[in-house]
DNA sequence: GGCGCAAGGCTAATCCAATTAGCCAACCCC
DNA sequence: GGGGTTGGCTAATTGGATTAGCCTTGCGCC
């Protein structure tokens, strides 16, 4: 039985092919299989079930926050807020399955924290400038207004054909007029 | 063996309390548990675990729908977009786990759409007086921040000491502003 | 007042995913 | 080319969902 060269980051590389394929929550006979592998052989690499979803969360998160980061390089204020919210957005929308796969809670997971603190901080920076508690209120709306609708898009929620980008748009525009 | 009075109303019930409880994502063995009962017992009420969830569900769009009903009765435009808004998270923070449980998809599902169309139609009615695609958007609008606002909240995602009202009002201002 | 029968319990059995135990080959380093 | 570690595997355990089939309860009807 030759080795299968795994790894957690591989299993992590399996366990989104997996997601992405739209076969519901992750499991591991599904991710043994598509590894090539049998059930237990998984466990030489990672101590679980929930530890295999922790990573594959941090890894999301992960590409989440270098695509926000992108997005947001060198803009400030409503600019940065903008680029923020719509590459959010973007980032659901190219991948639902993954979206869907994101524990709305990072924080206190040790497994979750540094890439949830990421994204966090990348959203605090996007309403620098505003101060003290006006910040804590434009980010708390910033994450709920992104999060909201990359929920229900991520969910198909949004069932009529107006336009989409268009409803996004204007939702933006009231996050951050001035 | 005496009879346990069971339906599917009461193994709803007995569902809601266990999902109060806490603890976690619900089983057919814990609710049988908790009605006193063994586990096939069940199936005399339900056709399984996945009905029952759906039967959960559809009761928690109720309460829901009818808590936002009492809140925008008699108002309209704005007033009834604010009051839909913070009854809408008003119900999330009184019930976390009942939120958590609660489908974000609703429409589709045979045991689910009437609920959660009569949610959808209270939402629609706190935008009417717009017109065609505007009020599509305002509606998107609603939902999203209510529904990104209250997950948010109901998963204790806001750490900060800083008033989570006043971040809720905030962002209500903002949606409902002329 | 008792009979017939559906409804609603139960036990036993099945299936399936997660996980653990323990074996053994493959690979790495010397 | 031997020794230890790594990473597969098979077999076994556990626990939840579900199904099959039995048996009593309780109600309607004679």
């Amino acid at each position: 039985m030759p080795r299968a060269g795994l790894s957690p980051a591989a299993l992590v590389d399996v366990a989104l092919e997996e997601l992405d394929a739209g076969g519901g929550p992750l499991s591991i006979s599904a991710i043994a299989a598509r590894a090539g592998v049998k059930p237990p052989s998984i466990y030489k690499h990672v101590a679980g079930l929930a530890e295999l979803e922790a990573l594959v969360g941090a890894r999301i998160y992960d590409d989440l926050g270098h695509e926000l980061e992108a997005a947001t390089a060198g803009l400030e204020r409503a600019d940065a807020a903008r680029a923020f919210l719509h590459a959010y957005r973007a980032f659901a929308v190219r991948h639902p399955e993954r979206y869907r796969a994101l524990p709305v809670h990072p924080l206190g997971h040790p497994l979750l924290e540094a890439a949830g603190e990421r994204v966090l901080g990348i959203a605090a920076r996007a309403v620098d400038g505003l101060s003290g508690d006006d910040a804590i209120h434009a980010l708390r709306a910033l994450r709920a207004a992104a999060h909201g609708f990359a929920t229900l898009e991520a969910a198909g929620g949004f069932g009529l054909a107006t336009d989409v980008d268009a409803s996004f748009d204007r939702l933006v525009d009231r996050l951050v007029a001035p």
